[in-house]
DNA sequence: AATGAATGAGGATTCATTCAT
DNA sequence: AATGAATGAATCCTCATTCAT
C-alpha cells in the first residue's frame, strides 16, 4: 500500500475511473438507449464529473462503442467455448443453445443496447451501431461454423439461411424474454429454437446430397 | 376550388392536421426512436408550428403512442384477415406467413418503433411502450386463436409455448430485414418459420393425445 | 324555464359566463400572483375555453383588473357602514377596527393579489395595480374622514401622518395573518392597533390644539 | 494587470461569476416576483449565458432562494447591532426602529421580494418562501429579544403580541414606502411606531406586574 | 489524470393572443 | 355568445462539448 493511496485515496487510478464510467454508462444505455444517454446522467451515476469523461472518451459515440465492446467480450467469456465434440448432432446443439440461453438470463447489455442501435435508422450510423454489428457477425460466423462442421453436406444458400434464421430466432427470443421477464422459460425455448433448427439442417443436408 | 383552399392552409381543418402531424412524427420516430424524436424536427415535417401539435397531443408521449396506434392499425388492415379455410394446416399456416411477412415490408412502422421502446426500461414507462405491448397482445392472441383451430389437440401449455416461439420467430426476422435490409428474403424466411412451427405443433399435438 | 334551457341547459348566458371565469380568477391569482396566473389555468378551471375568455375581457391585463374590483366591491358591502355615532371617539375606532378585522379573516383576494401587484415594480404597470390603488386611497379616504370626526382639532399633516399609519397597521396585520393563519388573533391585534391610533390622536391633536 | 484580467471574462472565476447572477436577479425579482424573473433576463443582465447559472444553482427556485438569503444577510449588516444600551427605553427604542427604517430605504430587497413570495399560496410552495419566513423569524426573534430585555414584566403572551404587532407595523409601512414612494417619511413613521409599541408595551407590563 | 467553469444549440412545453366560423 | 384551431415568442432547463488549470 502505498502512502499515495494511504493519505489520498483517490491518487489517480486511471483504469478504474474508466470501469466505473463504462459501469455507468451501461445502466443507463441499457435503460434509455442511445439518445437518451446523457454525459451528465453518466456523470451523476458515476461520481466523476462530465468533464472527467471526455479525458477517458473522445465523445459519445466513442463511449457507448466502448460499453457495447466491453459487454460483448463478457458475454464471449460466459458463454464459453462450444465444449466438447461428443454425442449426436441434436444433442450438441441442444447442449449449445440451452448454454447461450444461460448467458442471455443475465440480460447482456451489448444485447438489448445493440438491437436498439441496430433498429435505428438515424443519417449518420452511432459507431456503437457499426460495432454491434460486427460482433454481430463474429457471433454469426461462429454459429455457422458449427452448423457447417455437423451437417457438412449442407450448400451455401442453405447455411445462410440457416445461420439467419437461428440468429433470428435468438434475437426474437431475447427480446420476448425483455419483453415478459421471467414468465418466459428462455432455456426451454432455446432447446425448443434448437431442435427445429437441426431438423430443418437435416432436411435440407439430405435433400442437398439428393 | 374553395376558399378554403385557397387561403391555403390558415384555418384549417383540425382532422386533417392530426393526420400531418401523426405522418411526420411515423416517419421520424420510426428513424431515431423516442428519445430521437423531437418536437422541433415534426414541427419542421409537417409544417405546423411546435405549439399547434401540443393542441392535437397532451405531449411528447401522447403524440408517440398515437402513432402506435394508428400504424397498428394500418397494418392490422394491410395483414388482412386470416384468409379462407382451405388447404392443409400446413398450406394454411404458410400462406398467413407470406401474408404476414409481406406486410411487415410495407408498414413496420409500429413494430420498429415498438420494439425500441420495449427494449428500454426506463424508471417511467413511456405511455407508448404500453400501448405496444397491448397491440402485440392483440396479435398474439390471433396467432393462438388459429394455431388452436388447426391443432385442437394442443394442451394449453403447449399452445403458449408455440405461440411464444412464433412470436418471437416473427421478431426476430424483422430485425434482420431491419439489419441486412433487402439481403434478408423475409417471404422465404417467414415460410420456413411458419414450416417448423407447423412441425413442432404437429409433433407436440400428437404427443399430448397419446 | 324556457325551451332552450330545458334542453341545452348551455344556452349562452353571458352573465354567468363572465361570472365563472371570475371565480377561476380569483382563485388562481390569489394563489400566483399576475405572471403567474395564465389564461390557460384559468380556462382549465372555469371550464370555458381560452378564446371564451377573450370575448369577455380585452385581455389578461383587463381580467385582472376586473378581478380587483369585484373583490373589493364585495369586501366593501362585507365591512358595512362606519356604523351609528355612539360612544367615546374610542369605543367607536375600536368597534370599526374589529369590524374590519373579521372582514379580512375571509382573506379578501383583492387585498392579497393587489397588495403582490403593489409590491411590483414593473416597467409597464398592469391595470390591476393602477385598480387597486385607487381602492385603497377610497378606503384611505374614509379612515380619514373618520379621523377628522373624532379628532376635528387635527391638523392636515398629522391627519395624513395618523391615516397613513393606520392603513399600514391593517396592511401589515393582514399580511401576518397571510403568513402565520390561525395562529395569529386578527381581531385583537386590529383591536389593539384601533387603540394605539387613538391615542397618538389624542395626543396630536392635543399638541395641535396648544 | 494580469494575464486573466487580460484575456478577460475567460476562464472565470466561480465565486465571482456566482456574485454576478445574484446581482443581476436581485435586481430583477425586485421587480418583477418570482414568475416575473426569467433566467433569460438574468443572463442577459448579467451577461453570462443562461446555461452556466445553471452550473451555479440547481434552478430557478435554488436562484432565488439563494438571492433573498443572501440579501437578508447584507440587511442584518446594515441594520447593525442593536447599538449601546444608554438611554431610557423609548429613547433606545426610537433609535432602534429609525435605524431600520434607513436601513430599508437601501436594501429592501430581500424584503420586497420576500413579501411578495409569502403573500403567494401556490400548492408548491418555492424554496424562497420557505427560506423568507425563516429569516423572517430570526429578525423577529431579536425584537422579542430587546422587548424582553426592555420589560422583564412582560408576559409571554404580552410579548408575543407585541412583536408580531411590531413586525406587522414594520411590513405595512415598508409596503407603504413601496406604493408611495418618498411621500412617505419612513423614518418619521418608524418613530411614531416605536413610540406606540413603547406605550403599549410599558401599559402591558404595568397591568401584568399588577 | 482530472476538473471547475463555461457555452451555444437545442430540448419540451406554455404563453397570450387571434380569427374564421 | 362562443369556440376550435392556430401561432410566434417565450418559458425553464439539458445537451454535448471545450479548455485553462
Amino acid at each position: 500500500m502505498t502512502s499515495a493511496q494511504t493519505t489520498r485515496k483517490k491518487r489517480a487510478n486511471g483504469v478504474e475511473s474508466r470501469e466505473r464510467i463504462l459501469d455507468a454508462t451501461v445502466e443507463i444505455a441499457g435503460e434509455r438507449g442511445y439518445e437518451g444517454t446523457s454525459i451528465a446522467a453518466v456523470s451523476a451515476k458515476c461520481g466523476l464529473p462530465a468533464s472527467s469523461i471526455y479525458w477517458h472518451f473522445k465523445d459519445k459515440d466513442d463511449l457507448i462503442a466502448a460499453v457495447i465492446e466491453r459487454s460483448f467480450e463478457t458475454w464471449l467469456v460466459a458463454v464459453g467455448l462450444p465444449g466438447e465434440d461428443v454425442g449426436t448432432p441434436l444433442e450438441r446443439l441442444t447442449a449449445m443453445a440451452a448454454n447461450v440461453a444461460r448467458s442471455l438470463l443475465d440480460a447482456p447489455d451489448f444485447l438489448r443496447l445493440g438491437l436498439m442501435l441496430a433498429l435505428e435508422r438515424r443519417p449518420t450510423e452511432p459507431r456503437g451501431r457499426t460495432v454491434f454489428l460486427q460482433v454481430r457477425a463474429v457471433a454469426a460466423g461462429k454459429i455457422a461454423e458449427v452448423a457447417a462442421s455437423l451437417f457438412p453436406d449442407l450448400d451455401e444458400d442453405a447455411l445462410r439461411t440457416l445461420t439467419t434464421y437461428a440468429v433470428a430466432g435468438a434475437d426474437g427470443l431475447f427480446v420476448q424474454r425483455e419483453i415478459d421477464g421471467a414468465a418466459v422459460d428462455l432455456v426451454a425455448l432455446f432447446e425448443l429454437h434448437a431442435q427445429l433448427v437441426h431438423d430443418a439442417a437435416a432436411r435440407m443436408a439430405a435433400r442437398s446430397k439428393a
